[in-house]
DNA sequence: TGACAAATTGATACTAGGTATCATGAACGC
DNA sequence: GCGTTCATGATACCTAGTATCAATTTGTCA
């Protein structure tokens, strides 16, 4: 009897593939940040682990980063969010007034930004777009507003 | 006599159009910024001005942020830079060899920018994109690099 | 099943970037 | 000039991490 195939990337996996070993701290991070919303904080992480050292939730969070398995959104001011990755490259969008994070990847903004290296000076090697928007739940009025990031 | 029109916005002045006071601290940071190149630190101003207090710094580059006579660019790593702003609306260009910070803008980005307001769920506010590159001079070969940023 | 080396952990201390507090000093409207 | 208000520097504090290190856990292999 094997075990079902689950739809999600085993993560631990990832990271032992990496060459690192898979111990109780590690599986219970993830544990967590999978049954998250997207653009948690390390310090949400932590909160739910009191039993877990606080260095290692952030060296979690590097190896995690490393292998791709979340994506890091640095904002303009409050702490930085993370997010599983769930597609390759993508950008994402920030809701300025629930804080919450999404995900998004158009071929056109791709071919864009390949298009204007030749205005540029200099050799375009990566780059980084954040849409700042107000989400769907956000518009309908009296919802409830965690914090206020902005453009 | 009347001074000659000089051709910068005169940044102490805007400062005080916006009710704060022109003391020595302020005119002092403004005139080291303008002579620095783009992309200076926080820390860089408080090199060159060892009677400002730190906190006199941090509190100026606020006040220039909010005046937008400045503008702030988060990195995946090291220190933000903070450079004079030059154009109204814009996007930067970061040296990922040299750290050196250009500014640009492209009216097709803009319009690409409107355009995908349809695919994404919720209303657009903003927008914030940064390119990385390489630039002219770390591509001919054996220029100080003074750091590494990454997309 | 150990036994062992290497990796990992949590505690602790430290750093960088920035903010709150507050007594002293400078701006500026009159 | 003078008084109010604003701004300053010193100091302490805060958040997001990182360095160090003795104690524990893993993975490997006998
Ligand atoms: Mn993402
Ligand atoms: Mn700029
Ligand atoms: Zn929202
Ligand atoms: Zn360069």
């Amino acid at each position: 009897m094997n075990a079902p195939v689950t739809s999600r990337p085993d993560i631990m996996a990832a990271l032992e593939d990496r060459g690192h070993r898979s111990t109780a701290p590690r599986r219970a991070i993830i544990r967590i940040l999978e049954g998250k919303q997207e653009g948690f904080t390390a310090e949400e992480i932590g909160k739910e682990l009191p039993d877990v050292g606080r260095a290692t939730i952030f060296r979690t969070i590097k190896l995690l980063l490393e292998a791709d398995a979340i994506c890091k959104l640095n904002l303009i001011n409050g702490a930085p969010r993370y997010s599983l990755s769930r597609v390759e490259h993508h950008h994402h969008t920030v809701c300025v007034r629930c804080g919450n994070v999404g995900e998004f990847r158009a071929a056109t903004v791709e071919r864009l930004m390949r298009a204007i290296g030749s205005d540029i000076p200099g050799k375009i090697v990566g780059h980084r777009i954040e849409l700042y928007v107000t989400c769907r739940q956000c518009m309908t009025p009296d919802q409830p507003s965690r914090n206020s990031e902005g453009p």
